[in-house]
DNA sequence: ATCGTTGCAAACACTTTGCAATGTG
DNA sequence: CACATTGCAAAGTGTTTGCAACGAT
């Protein structure tokens, strides 16, 4: 038992019952975010991709498939490059990048979801509900700082 | 005075002494990014300016002098398009942003800002320095609710 | 056999770059 | 007059669309 989290469950099976079909692109889409719990490119998924990696349009589409399902989550970090994390099951949490290499941590402390009916219902004159929320970081990691 | 913060100094002025030229477009730039408290992207800008918008390369130039001089910032709401913000003398604060209509409201508490540091102290292995942080949420406007 | 899924090429949207012309100090 | 700034055209990057071929159930 080597990983983070044990989402018990089998991801082919998961797939159809999601109402995909289990095809060699989702299981393997599927697998390799789960193993890289941290937000990932297209272009860093193909580059880590085991064997030869599907077409990035192929791709694209899947992650949109997953995330209207709600097993994937997209993150932006003001680059205007999307990142796609394995969302199902996982802690909700944010996350700290450096801006000089990229580096991605992980942050599982959240206030905000305590905040986010009182932030509404005190200071927002014209939004009624929130369904999410993005919290990132911005800084440098130890192999940076002193670049 | 009908403005919401009151900067109290001259645009032409505040160029120059940046280190910038008083030219036309970064003065009514200025003056349009102060007057619109909210984050607005090129596109809108253009579309807001009062007589004939400068080029939009123009426009990106002008905005990335800005962000590097810390007058304005970027703000990205997970639709891949840059949204520009007035930052100088602004009070910290985040955004709402409606995924229906895009309309964006200005949310004033903050209580990252305390957490920053001890975040990084307890809990991240690979990260020293944390210099910025955004906060999004995403929800629905009034007008949108129930549509 | 049906209908979801994929690959390829082309289109798209947003942003950046090169270069000559213009404007500011 | 020097040099920052601008406009235009073209290129760049990330993402999406159209369509025919393929593959899972």
């Amino acid at each position: 038992m080597n990983k983070k989290y044990d989402y018990g469950f089998n991801v082919c099976q998961k797939l159809r019952e999601l109402g995909f079909r289990a095809t060699k692109t989702k299981i393997a889409l599927l697998e390799l975010l789960k193993k890289n719990d941290k937000p990932l490119s297209v272009k860093s998924i193909i580059d880590i991709w085991e064997g030869k990696a599907p077409n990035q349009t192929t791709l694209y589409r899947a992650l949109a498939d997953l995330i209207k399902k709600g097993v994937v989550d997209r993150v932006d970090f003001n680059n205007s490059i999307a990142y796609f994390e394995y969302k199902l099951d996982r802690p909700h949490h944010h996350h700290i990048i450096c801006s000089k290499c990229g580096e991605i941590e992980d942050v599982s402390s959240c206030l905000i979801g305590n905040l986010k009916n009182s932030i509404i219902a005190k200071k927002s004159k014209k939004f009624k509900k929130i369904y999410s929320h993005s919290v990132e970081f911005f800084g440098n990691c130890l192999n940076c700082v002193n670049k």
